[in-house]
DNA sequence: CGAATTTGACCTGCGC
DNA sequence: GCGCAGGTCAAATTCG
């Protein structure tokens, strides 16, 4: 980012000497076309030495000398109109530059900022834990995601907004809560997509104001969906629900072995259409949200034609009501899309070379130096399987693939579950999810995988395991992670884990290599970030029930910029829909397991693992909900 | 009987 | 302008 903000600078100065330049040229452009003028007529008037050649040809020259003079002052006229339209060019140009220097200066006041902010928070160590704030703060910093000051910018250009003050709950609260409703969290993305769109794109500015009157609610909607809702009678079609021109395509998509018709996502779906889509003999399912009448959110399932056992789950809109705990990760995930497109983020894609002991061993962030730089913003994870965010214009898609066969283990994978009604269930598949937090860096939130709704790719934060980068130790963030997953796994602790909790309790966890590295890449691509801060929402709304302590940090650790400040509990989540497969984002227990065949229709419906963080929390307390990024 | 699902028709956007 | 494909609607059907 500060690069960023360097090179805008230089841009600034850059443009300024430009818009200087032309002034020099437009005047000496015009001296020089004045010259010319005066030149040419001096050269047309009569020489005394020809005289009589003049006099004899005087008929024909006093006719072209008046014409030629005629040309002249066109020309001169021309000139000067031309001139007049420079300066007007020219007056516009210092305008706009004018507006970029106070944007600029704007943003690296907000930067500044967000750098003290970072700091104050590095001065408040996590007593709970008794860790060192040296080494989480780095961490922490490195999990803001660097989108804090995009997004403070934003909420202040949109503060004039009605129904903006959610948008603040996030950096408010420090990040999401537990009850939260997904709907703030993408009013938040959203109103700051509107914001940009504002900002940045004609185009979109004149598409708000023409939706202006379906925004109030603060939230937004395709225009496509707009129409369609406006279109329709039913209650949708009253919803206040504002296009966001570059959100409103944005989708989350989800790839996961699942054996049943859907995924149990924590949301209740009805079914209200089937197609057959070009390319894929599998029909594609439309269902939609019926938490809450009006609801826009939409999902399409549809198996992959490749492989049948996996299910493509794309989810698309924003939740105008609260969610579940279970369905907290869905949703954030879908804002994160959106906040994606916010950042400029055209390309992000991760790619993880073909699976390594290592990666085996857990994964995390472990895409090596340098290899982030890349043009096109690819990442190479060492978790064997490829991971890309895509963010288009027209069709921006977050691929989330849980497909990956190499994190299947270990102790710091949070492996889904999934079950299946119609299988036995018990020997259902229960495919391992990129949602792996295992690492060693602050950063270190593996996993996720995102497939592209049309196949663009897939993301996925793998992690490598801690030992790769940071020599066994892991940071507090992951150990809290590693913690959770051991607990999940009802007591099936990796004699790893306790090296790495015992670590991170010592505090002795140093930033290794991979910190740095990640912090670039985080740093570089706001994207990134928010692709990050969806990881970890998603896996800690996954994670999360219900609060015991809500105080905001109180109670709660803070782990590597993550809050567990509310305990969350069993969340059986029933699902309408008839899902067999858990939330790709829930983690495996036996608990899970035990009881994940309960619900109606046949269907199995999971609870969610009652999670605790290890360290300053009792066993009873499930990491949740407050995640400042 | 109410709710959910199915399914054919319709609408819309896009490419040719 | 036309056809195709994706997406949605709503009546019909099925299920609990």
């Amino acid at each position: 980012m500060i690069k960023g903000v360097k090179q805008l600078g230089s841009h600034e100065e850059q443009l300024t000497d430009e818009i200087k330049d032309d002034d020099h040229i437009l005047a000496g452009n015009l001296f020089k076309s004045l010259h010319k003028s005066s030149s040419r007529k001096e050269a047309c008037s009569p020489n005394p030495s020809e005289r009589s050649q003049m006099d004899e040809a005087s008929n024909q020259a006093s006719t072209n000398s008046k014409d030629h003079n005629k040309v002249e002052e066109d020309r001169l006229a021309s000139t000067r109109a031309e001139m007049g339209e420079v300066r007007e060019e020219n007056k516009r140009l210092k305008t706009m530059l004018s507006r970029i220097v106070e944007d600029y200066r704007s943003l690296q006041l907000h930067f500044h900022d967000v750098l003290q902010q970072g700091q104050a928070n590095k001065k408040l160590a996590d007593p709970a834990t008794g860790a060192p704030t040296s080494i989480e703060e780095p961490e922490f910093v490195s999990l803001s995601l660097g989108t804090s000051t995009s997004m403070r910018k934003k909420e202040e250009k949109s503060s004039v907004s009605e129904g903006k003050g959610r948008e603040h709950s996030m950096n408010i609260k420090g990040g999401l809560s537990l009850g939260l409703s997904d709907c703030k969290v993408g009013a938040t993305n959203n109103a700051r997509i509107q914001s940009d769109v504002l900002t940045l794109s004609p185009e979109g500015t004149s598409e708000e104001s023409k939706d202006d009157a379906t925004e109030t609610a603060g939230q937004q909607w395709p225009p496509s969906k707009t129409l369609k809702n406006l279109r329709s009678v039913g209650a949708e079609a009253e919803d206040d629900i504002g296009p966001l021109p570059q959100a409103k395509k944005a989708r989350v998509s989800v790839r996961a072995r699942c054996d049943a018709p859907t995924m149990n996502d924590g949301c209740q779906w009805r079914k209200y259409g089937q197609k057959i889509a070009k390319g894929n003999p599998c029909p594609r399912a439309y269902y939609r949200c019926t938490v809450a009448a009006g609801c826009p959110v939409r999902k399409q399932v549809q198996r992959c034609a490749d492989d049948m056992s996996i299910l493509i789950t794309t989810y698309e809109g924003t939740h105008n009501h609260p969610l579940s705990a279970s369905a907290t990760a869905m949703a954030s995930t879908t804002s994160a899309a959106a906040s994606m497109l916010t950042s400029g983020s055209t390309t992000t894609s991760l790619r993880f070379p073909a699976a390594s002991p290592a990666a085996a061993a857990g994964l995390s962030f472990g895409f090596p130096p340098a290899a982030h730089h890349d043009a096109s913003r690819h990442f190479f994870l060492p978790n064997g399987g490829t991971a890309s965010i895509t963010s288009t214009p027209s069709y921006p898609t977050i691929t989330l693939d849980l497909t990956s066969p190499a994190a299947t283990s270990q102790a710091f994978s949070l492996n889904n579950r999934f079950s299946s009604s119609s299988f036995g269930h018990g020997g259902a598949r229960y495919p391992p999810t990129s949602f792996s937090f295992s690492n060693s860096g602050p950063s270190a939130l593996s996993g996720a995988a995102w497939p592209a709704a049309g196949g663009a790719g897939y993301l996925s934060y793998g992690s490598p395991a801690a030992s790769l980068f940071n020599g066994g130790k892991l940071s507090s963030f992951e150990a809290a992670l590693s913690s959770i997953n051991g607990r999940q796994q009802g007591g099936e602790v990796p004699a790893l884990y306790h090296q790495q909790q015992k670590a991170s309790a010592s505090g002795s966890a140093p930033p290794g290599v991979l910190t740095d590295t990640i912090a670039k890449a985080i740093t570089s691509d706001p994207g990134f970030h928010t692709a990050l801060a969806a990881a970890i929402t998603s896996y800690v709304g996954t994670q999360g029930g219900k609060s015991s302590s809500a105080g905001g940090g109180e109670g709660g650790s803070q782990l590597q910029g993550l809050k567990w400040g509310q305990h969350i509990g069993l969340a059986p989540s029933p699902s309408s829909a008839g899902a067999a497969c858990s939330s790709a984002l829930l983690a495996r227990s036996p608990s899970t397991t035990a009881a994940a065949e309960q619900g109606s229709n046949g269907h199995r419906s999971f609870l969610q693992p009652s999670l605790g963080l290890s360290g300053s929390h009792s066993a009873s307390t499930s990491p949740v909900e407050n995640v400042e990024l």
